[in-house]
RNA sequence: GCCGAAGUGGCGGAAUGGCAGACGCGGCGGUCUCAAAAACCGUUGAGGGCAACCUCGUGCGGGUUCGAAUCCCGCCUUCGGCACCA
């Protein structure tokens, strides 16, 4: 019996010996084809979880597998280090954020550590230092530049737990992402990312391998939509215009009135003064909405008439004007025209206020017969679908897609209107009212405006003295030292901009800085990213599709458009691992107080144990609970595997090869194959059932194969559990007598001769329903196959001498005699 | 409401047109032990049969096929995304 396995110890040793040795430093260029793998790096909680351990040891045996396959891999870690958990954090405990966020750090590297990748810690990045966000503050400046980056009066989300604005991607369902608080709305001076400019480019997913539920979120996310936008003279008004968009212009002719969103510029010029009042009124109701009461669609239509008329101008009618929360200021041109008769909300707007109703749609199937005569009364809801033109002059008749195409055209030649397209995006709102952030390097000046700080005078540092406290205004306003500046361009007396940036500029680009994160002079090194870029696999969790994933892509066109690399996509590959629940199946949280702690089990039974069980759990974009009973299946297989190793042959096993090894070589090389193939397909459950599968046949022929074949196993297996279970591995390799570290080894390849059984079950069945089994050799004829398998007695029980009418053969498989 | 994914033993899951339930957990029985733990061996979908075996069985209902967990149609349930985007 050989010793015992004690985990902690020999991965402690290991450890060490890898970080003393540099196992893991990697060059920036090599013969080895380049494989970059990255995980979505985390925010320094301080706390490592098990949901954590889910991402990075997993990604980190992928990586380990591609390093064997050949690949000079790259495989950094970092913290994603600005942001509000740390304020609130130093909030509730009276620590500077700094501090908190640095401490923090410190502890999750050594946990980090415990894992046991293939961190190049020389590569480490954390956003929350000035070397780091210096480069934010420089990559604002070139946006600025190149016009991607603008100031604009806008009504905001504003979420009022965090006390900030917040971008459009992270508002779900009308509640702030980060606290779940439902938003509201404020009307400020902010920072934009022109993310917008990239809508149609950022459609273009061709040439990446990612999920296709990301790729369909964001696609629906951007939301392209092809349409008309046309203009409505206004009754009595001839210098003003109202400009409509719509998808549905073959329905102009339904129109009977027109809505302007509440906060549209015209409202106040094309008020009457009798409704002047009313209209102030529920503009005001409309803007302290939050965004849950704004965005039901159970609520009621409200609305106020502004008293005046613009005119149809596909025929020339009087048509009212109103104003209708419905109806949003940031899409299209911020106004509609209303067709209650083929539009559900304009339907129930127009019920509500006794609008007329007026179909100008037929379905197409009714189309043979004359127009329906029904009144309006008699619509339960508006007829959303196409169909067949009426009512609508010299256009009766046309279908809808030849409709829209015709009066398109039609209000081109008018010049009163030409197809556009529109999309559902909003341009990426950046300020943060908040103090752990990147500070937006902007100085006021009186006499210039905006000014931008100059790049030799970056970085804008963070005061360490600020009150960081969240008063709706940003912190950096109570600082003097820090508000008060000169303006670059006159040195009279100036402001600094107080806002901070969003947390998602810092991850939009952090893969380009671990290429070479100590380059002094730029955000990247040309050269380093030149040759690791773009990420060759990306690993993190779904949530980020339309946030970080996003943006990230944007930034990188972004920068090739300037000229700063030369990729369009940051992340070739991407996996979306699934999420670990507590052992209650519940999502984990503190509160909950399910959250499963990694540090217990790799002291108790190692780490290279809760790796290989986090793998074996299930699917790998699957999650699902922790149960703690399931890890000892993982332990016994691993005991298993390190007697097997260490016990050696059997002594009385014979010298030379036999039947015995034949078989079980076959199994060593199908094996192979297996692993192989389920490491490329992320498939690590399948794959460590396969070396379970191959120990649990390998045991009992210990005193039957010979001692060189049962070493050659060992080694093999040694070198296929190495990215999953790197300590044990290397402590294995090390005792089979190798001085050299087994991470440096080649993966075992296989051969295709050796891979198939030269003895084959095939199954046989009558009528579809198995009857007999028959061993036959895998080169066997269809015909002798077919011979034996008449020949079987159940199988001729079964047929009974019914007339045999068809006989099918899978090669290897089976054989299915119909007789029916 | 719209879009998408998924439903298989007590549990996690495997099998993507060809032996349903690989592998593991848990359970049951056994070996060892004074005993327990650990380890090891056997067994474990349901029903029937002394047994060899037989029948049923992958959310529900239909269909295609020699053959369906797998493909098609309809429904139910769960999860995820979007949700006034004109």
């Amino acid at each position: 019996m050989a010793e015992k396995y004690r985990a902690a110890e020999v991965e402690r040793r290991w450890q060490a010996e890898w970080e003393r040795s540099g196992l893991y430093k990697v060059a920036d260029q090599s013969d080895r084809p380049k494989y970059y793998s990255l995980v979505m790096f985390p925010y320094p909680s301080g706390d490592l979880h098990i949901g954590h351990w889910y991402n990075f040891a997993i990604a980190d045996s992928h990586a380990r597998y591609k390093r064997m396959r050949g690949f000079q891999v790259l495989e950094p870690m970092g913290f994603d280090a600005f942001g509000l958990p740390a304020e609130e954090a130093a909030i509730n405990r009276g620590i500077h954020p700094f501090r908190w966020t640095m401490d923090s750090i410190k502890r999750m590297e050594v946990q980090l550590k415990a894992i046991g990748a293939m961190y190049d810690w020389d590569r480490e990045i954390a956003t929350c230092l000035p070397e780091y966000y210096r480069w934010n503050q420089w990559l604002f400046l070139k946006f600025l530049e190149k016009d991607l980056a603008y100031r604009a009066q806008a009504p905001a989300v504003w979420c009022p737990h965090c006390q900030t604005t917040l971008a459009n991607e992270q508002v779900v369902a009308g509640r702030c992402e980060r606290c779940d608080t439902v938003v509201t709305r404020r009307l400020l001076e902010q920072w934009f990312f022109r993310i917008t400019a990239y809508a149609e480019e950022l459609l273009d997913v061709s040439g990446l391998d990612w999920p296709e539920r990301v790729t369909t979120m964001q696609r629906n996310w951007i939301g392209k939509s092809y349409g008309v936008e046309f203009r409505l003279p206004v009754e009595k008004r001839p210098d003003v215009e109202i400009s409509v968009f719509t998808t549905r212009v073959d329905t102009v002719f339904g129109m009977t009135y027109v809505v302007l969103a509440p906060e549209h510029p015209l409202v106040d010029e094309l008020t009457v003064p009798a409704q002047r009042e009313q209209v102030q009124q529920y503009q005001e109701q409309a803007r302290r909405a939050t965004e849950i009461e704004r965005l039901s669609t159970e609520r009621e239509r409200t609305g106020v008439a502004l008293g005046i008329s613009a005119i149809n101008p596909a025929n020339g009618e009087r048509v009212p004007v109103w104003i209708a929360d419905y109806v949003l200021g940031s899409y299209g041109t911020g106004a509609i025209m209303a067709v209650p008769a083929h539009d559900q909300r304009d339907f129930e707007f127009a019920q509500n206020f006794g609008l007329e109703i007026r179909e100008v749609i037929a379905p197409a199937s009714l189309s043979a017969s004359p127009p329906p005569t029904s009144e309006a009364a008699e619509l339960r809801q508006a007829y959303v679908e196409l169909g067949v033109l009426m009512r609508s002059g010299r256009f009766d008749g046309l279908d809808s897609d030849a409709a829209k195409i015709a009066i398109a055209e039609w209000f081109e030649s008018l010049g009163v209107g030409e197809r556009k397209i529109n999309y559902r995006v909003r341009d990426w709102l950046i300020s943060r009212q908040r103090y752990w952030g990147t500070p937006i390097p902007i100085i006021y000046c009186e006499e210039h405006g905006a000014v931008p700080v100059p790049e030799d005078q970056l970085p804008v540092l963070l005061p360490e003295d600020a009150e960081f406290r969240p008063t709706g205004q940003s912190p950096l306003t109570y600082n003097p030292a820090f508000v008060n500046t000169t303006c670059p361009r006159c040195g009279r007396p100036a402001r600094r901009e107080t806002d901070t940036m969003d947390t998602f500029v810092d991850s939009s680009w952090y893969m380009l800085r671990y290429c070479n994160p100590h380059i002094e002079d730029a955000p990247f090194d040309r050269a380093a990213v030149q040759y690791w870029m773009p990420v060759d696999q990306y690993i993190g969790g779904v949530e980020h599709a339309t946030m970080h994933l996003l943006y990230a892509r944007f930034f990188i066109k972004a920068l090739r458009n300037m000229g700063l690399i030369d990729f369009g996509e940051p992340f070739k590959h991407l996996f979306n691992q699934g999420i670990i629940l507590g052992p209650d199946g519940q999502k984990m949280s503190k509160s909950r107080g399910n959250v499963v702690n990694p540090d217990d089990y790799v002291q108790r039974v190692g780490g290279d144990a809760v790796r290989c069980y986090l793998m074996f759990i299930g699917p790998y974009d699957g999650g699902g609970p922790w149960n703690p009973q399931g890890i000892s299946g993982i332990e016994g297989f691993l005991h298993r595997l390190w007697n097997l190793v260490l016990d050696g042959p059997d002594p009385n096993a014979p010298q030379t090869s036999g039947p015995a090894d034949d078989r079980v070589l076959r199994l060593l090389h199908k094996t192979t194959q297996r692993v192989t193939d389920d490491m490329e397909r992320f498939r690590f459950n399948t794959m460590l059932a396969a070396l379970m599968e191959l120990i649990n046949a390998l045991l009992p022929q210990r005193a039957k194969v010979s001692k060189q074949l049962w070493r050659d196993a060992s080694e093999r297996m040694v070198l296929l559990i190495a990215p999953s279970a790197p300590h044990m591995a290397e402590e294995l390799w090390h005792r089979l007598g190798h001085t050299e570290s087994v991470h440096l080894e080649s993966w075992p390849g296989f051969d295709p001769s050796l891979v198939t059984d030269s003895q084959v079950t095939v199954v046989l069945q009558v009528n579809g329903k198995v009857r007999d089994k028959i061993e036959v050799a895998a080169d066997l004829g269809q015909e002798q196959v077919q011979e034996l398998a008449l020949a079987s007695a159940k199988v001729q029980a079964y047929l009974d001498h019914s007339p045999i009418r068809q006989v099918i053969y899978v090669p290897g498989r089976l054989v299915n005699i119909v007789t029916i």
